[in-house]
DNA sequence: GTCTATATTGAGATAGAC
DNA sequence: GTCTATCTCAATATAGAC
């Protein structure tokens, strides 16, 4: 409605979602504290100033992509929410979607996991994660009650394990490698649920 | 043989071990580049150049410390190798190993894996890390190709999701916690062998 | 082994023109 | 939307006395 004809991503100059990507990508490779503004602008090929067209302050960069990958998976708890549906099931949907949103937003989900809580944005984002993480961790009790899942470990290990080994996918994954998505979410889930020992072995250790 | 009868450390001042394991403690909690010698000065109750006697650079106790880390980790991988015996008995002891490794030197470790590459010495211990890695997804392969280990999962991701298991362990394991060493190590071999379902439903799935 | 300076560099951020 | 120039502050590290 503005100017001309045009698909309105800015010809000339960046955007702000532009200016995030790259940023987002800086911090990753070499840590949020150690990615100076100078980098970040030969990265972008623009001048520090110029940034500060599109973001009051670096930490605002980092709010605004700790929010994507929170929000995200904020929607994979609530999707996975069903009423009446088993806690199994439940949680399945809640790992297989947290694996999908790992893949699909990595770069943002990758920040967020290394935050350390050094500033109000960095705390109020862990407040975010813990909150996710205390209703995955419920989800494992109410599973574990339904008779689902083994009662010899304590839940509260079983959860973080699980989402540890989920977690770490961002060390390694890369978009366009041999793994999809979806093959991705079947291992992890056929690892947790199943483990990594041949059925055969199973039936010897019960024998 | 110095001076009189006393225990050797230091009463007056820090030895080079005490500034280490605050100074550890320290990055863990903010990050190392969010770690100013400043507030680890005041930490150790001394003046930053104080802390340059015991060391000539920031970065020279971030070294000695992933240094310790790592050499743990190689000792680890040189005692499970015992030629002759199954894979799968190697590859156990490693990942027990590797749990008492994180656990015995947490701060240390936990240092360790959250090392970017930003400069040679971090260069340098993610060298060191990587040939660790390689090391146990070999023996993963092989575990695999003697018929322990389920062969519809890549042997890579395997290897990758185990140690993903057991590195997340350094974000919420404390010592004097509820959880023993050797309790965890168990429980992180029961549920990556066998999975979190229980044996029932493992045998309805098989039917 | 610790101190009080201080040198020096690089960071995040702003002013104001184009 | 971008630039050059600059401000201000905090960081690592050093000098040299006690």
């Amino acid at each position: 409605m503005s100017e001309t004809t045009d698909t309105r991503r800015g010809r000339p100059g960046y955007d702000q979602r532009a200016v995030l990507d790259v940023a987002v990508d800086a911090f990753n490779e070499y840590g949020y504290d150690a990615t100076s503004m100078g980098v970040l602008a030969e990265r972008l090929g623009l001048s520090k100033s110029a940034i500060y067209h599109h973001f009051a302050a670096k930490e605002d960069i980092l709010e605004l992509a700790l929010d994507e990958a929170l929000t995200a998976l904020e929607n994979v708890l609530a999707d996975a929410n069903k009423p009446g549906a088993p806690a199994s099931d439940r949680l399945a949907g809640v790992l297989r979607g947290a694996v999908n949103v790992l893949v699909e937003k990595l770069p943002a989900v990758t920040l967020l996991l290394r935050v350390r809580g050094n500033t109000d944005v960095e705390r109020r984002a862990l407040a975010r994660r813990r909150a996710f993480d205390r209703a995955v961790a419920s989800l494992v009790v109410e599973a574990r009650d339904e008779g689902s899942l083994r009662r010899d470990i304590e839940p509260g290990i079983v959860a973080r394990l699980l989402f540890g080994m989920i977690n770490s996918i961002v060390e390694w994954y890369r978009p366009g490698g041999q793994v999809d998505a979806a093959t991705l979410a079947d291992d992890v889930l056929a690892v947790a649920l199943d483990g990594l020992r041949t059925p055969e072995q199973h039936d010897a250790r019960r024998a």
